[in-house]
DNA sequence: TAAAATACCTAAGATGTCTATGTATTGCCA
DNA sequence: TGGCAATACATAGACATCTTAGGTATTTTA
């Protein structure tokens, strides 16, 4: 299975902010199946990765959490605040910012919509 | 002047090789300036990150040094090699793909081309 | 003649990611 | 039924890249 070389700074919280913008809630393991079933397997987000910034995006504020256990095994479920809506919002907008800007300077030949 | 408040991770080889691949040789500074030029100044590519980043295109062989001086004051030119030139396709491909497919995750709506 | 622009540079710190490792449960199939 | 794969959480350490903040010196411009 190919592995993401680089994920982007910063663009993990925006995936996860985005997600759950769309599907209420979500738990970790759920959203990283979620990323490879989109993108047809070729994007993973690592565990390494994706533990820490859910705790991050619950610190400030933009997630809460809730516990679901199925049998013995425990879900975290996570779920935007009302700022956290606000976030998803903003970093989406930075983020179609950003790769506009990146067309103008690289060019990218993408042909999209 | 707005600042970029993140500039995204490996992005900014990326630049340098793209610009160099169409540029045959440019300085520094230079550098910064079209990339203001090219985004109307919402771009702005700090020295920290570039000089840095120059240093290391050049240790890996991707790009040669030549100093001219203007008067008093050095420029120094960067030039890709032959490996330059193709790290500068593989790592434009390689962002276009990531683009693509964080288009597929994020559903950015752009209209690009 | 002083400030702004040009032109280079580095050090320290923050940040975000990956790799590696750990625990434990559940489903499957040989 | 025994073991492996998948599910589900987590953290520590290494690493790369970026920002901030400083530095030197020359040239242009107001």
């Amino acid at each position: 299975m190919k592995q993401n070389s680089q994920l982007f700074k910063g663009s993990l919280s925006t995936i996860v902010l985005k997600l759950l913008s769309e599907q209420d809630k979500m738990y970790g393991y759920e959203i990283t199946r979620k990323v490879k079933e989109l993108t047809a397997g070729e994007v993973n987000i690592t565990e390494g990765a994706l533990y820490p910034a859910l705790h991050k995006l619950e610190a400030e504020g933009l997630l809460t959490v809730s516990i679901e256990s199925m049998g013995n095994r425990p879900r975290k479920y996570y779920k935007l605040t009302r700022e956290g809506k606000k976030e998803a919002k903003n970093k989406l907008a930075e983020l179609r910012d950003f790769f506009l800007q990146m067309q103008l300077v690289l060019d990218l030949q993408l042909q999209l919509k």
